[in-house]
DNA sequence: CTCTATACATAAGAAAATTATATATATTTG
DNA sequence: CAAATATATATAATTTTCTTATGTATAGAG
């Protein structure tokens, strides 16, 4: 099995959670975060985050604001109005398949 | 999202999970079972169940025995030795999973 | 000055699911 | 009793979603 097989599906419920819960984050800082938070378990690959970043923003779900650190750039991304109310319902979604995982696997 | 979005990746670890549970059971009554295990929430699709069964087999993780029923034919599933083993791994990667996400999500 | 880290982007390919279709029998319902 | 639904398995075609690979660019460490 891959290593991030199991959190297929997932991505995009995380990114959401990250943001609601940093505020503002960008694309980089993430996969970093993401990492931090299962223990290096999750490595979010670029080709998975940019594609699922681009599609939110086409969606309405969060917006970007670039800015420029350290002679580098960065695009921070935002949840909109429509983003904070989809975040809610798929954080109950993810909660709720949880609970259900755990009653599966006995936890 | 679709209804199944999350649980994708996570179906071969459910089914092993089943088996390890109930010893022996056929395709369609896993069906039946992780739709009562997960109040309704996931159906697997035989296009996913089926497959998986017939990799799994074939890969030595269960074997299968048939059994006609009231007219109609079960082909019930068991896992092997190295099923077993293959079970008790992927069950503890399974729990590793569901402790970050409920790390991510404040469970 | 080269390597690693930071930062974003996208195309090609693989993996894993959905959807659709097929077959067959038992049971329930109108 | 015919039709619809439930039971039971199987597979092909398609779609979704990810990995892998590649490209660009700058900062900092050694």
């Amino acid at each position: 099995m891959k290593k991030n097989a199991l959190y297929k599906g997932t991505l995009q419920n995380i990114i959401l959670k990250l943001l609601v819960k940093e505020v503002k984050m960008y694309g980089y800082q993430m996969t970093q975060r993401a990492k931090e938070l299962t223990r290096g378990e999750l490595e979010m690959t670029e080709g998975a985050l940019y594609p699922i970043l681009h599609k939110l923003e086409n969606d309405g779900i969060i917006y970007s604001e670039n800015q420029s650190v350290k002679g580098r750039n960065r695009k921070y991304y935002l949840l909109t109005e429509k983003g904070k109310n989809q975040q809610i319902t798929q954080e109950a979604e993810m909660k709720s398949y949880l609970f259900n995982l755990n009653t599966i696997f006995e936890i």
